[in-house]
DNA sequence: GTCTATATTCGGATAGAC
DNA sequence: GTCTATCCGAATATAGAC
């Protein structure tokens, strides 16, 4: 859990708690079911203890989602340099999206439900997001090399990583059980099998 | 437009006014950032017209929600029943979601952006829906038949519907342009591909 | 069945002591 | 930097006339 932007976190600094309390909240009853009082109430802390380290609710939301979304450019990135071919990079990517789903399910949540656009009116959705970004980008070049057939880009990378996220939804509704990682195997040789040259 | 549950709509009653109204309003701002002094402006009524018919907000969206589902599930068997082959049933199930998206963006966005559990804690989610079963159901039998090969049903019905329903999500958010009806020989191909035996 | 006016609750945010 | 007490606006919902 590294949340702490500046100090390194010696024990759990109150910044962390709210955020973690705030992302716990989040993702189980929403946003706007979630009142500062019920942060406050469940971390522990008084209302005047969160606005000191916030400006306002939603400040708490834009900061959690910067925070998540900069780790996960992180982690795409030291894909991007760690493997050479198209195929190998996708795949990682997936892998990356199944177990982060089961290692961090509530930071997945919050980042994939993309109800952002409802609470976060002037942030990027996730689409437009980086590690977003990244993923096209990948598909572009593996099409350019003539891994992938020639397809509109976006289509592309829709059709690629549509399945896994499906699945990643399924498990975060509880529609699907188990660690996702052990079908990494069978779903990454569907996603593959759909775009490849 | 077919919201009037009993009576023939005439002229568009003051239900069906109120159902469209919210829609347009809970899919461009969101269920909490809609108010219902806001339908009422909208929809040119009065406060107390609204609460004449419906108990409260909440009951709005649950209508919009079943209405909307209900029509699904009547296309869904539609396809079912003129079909035959697995094949032919789900590639006529991701047309009709395409172009469900084209021509009712509203409704969709309603019921995919799954916000449901937010302020429907109490509905069934989407993917445990009559549709989404119906899906399901397809697949696992053309697993049965051969037509598709030997994998988790969920997992087929992921990775096939998930690269069209990524697809329209990313239309939906502005991604994407143009009609999705377009892409369906594009994306049925690579669904298709990608659990066919 | 449609309207206006009003009641009531709730939650985001502030003030200021310690 | 943490706390309590409080304010204020907004939004749901109701009452009751027409």
């Amino acid at each position: 859990m590294s949340y702490s932007s500046g100090t390194p976190d010696k024990k759990a600094d109150t910044r962390t708690v709210i955020l973690n309390t705030a992302l716990r909240l989040f993702t189980q009853n929403g946003y706007f079911n979630t009142s500062v009082h019920d942060i406050k109430r469940e971390a522990h802390l008084s209302i005047g203890s969160i606005y000191h380290y916030f400006k306002g609710k939603d400040e708490i939301a834009k900061a959690l989602y910067h925070d998540l979304l900069e780790e996960m450019e992180q982690q795409f990135n030291l894909i991007a340099s760690s493997h050479s071919s198209t195929h190998d990079r996708c795949k990682a990517v997936v892998s990356l999206l199944l177990s982060m789903t089961d290692e961090k399910p509530e930071a997945m949540a919050f980042m994939l439900h993309a109800k952002h656009r409802e609470f976060l009116p002037n942030e990027t959705p996730v689409c437009s997001s980086k590690p977003f970004t990244l993923m096209k980008g990948m598909v572009r070049e593996g099409i350019e090399k003539g891994e992938i057939r020639e397809l509109d880009p976006l289509v592309a990378a829709a059709v690629m990583f549509g399945g896994p996220i499906r699945l990643i939804h399924l498990h975060l509704d509880g529609i699907f059980a188990g660690p996702l990682v052990r079908q990494l195997p069978s779903i990454w040789d569907c996603a593959w099998k759909s775009v490849s040259a």
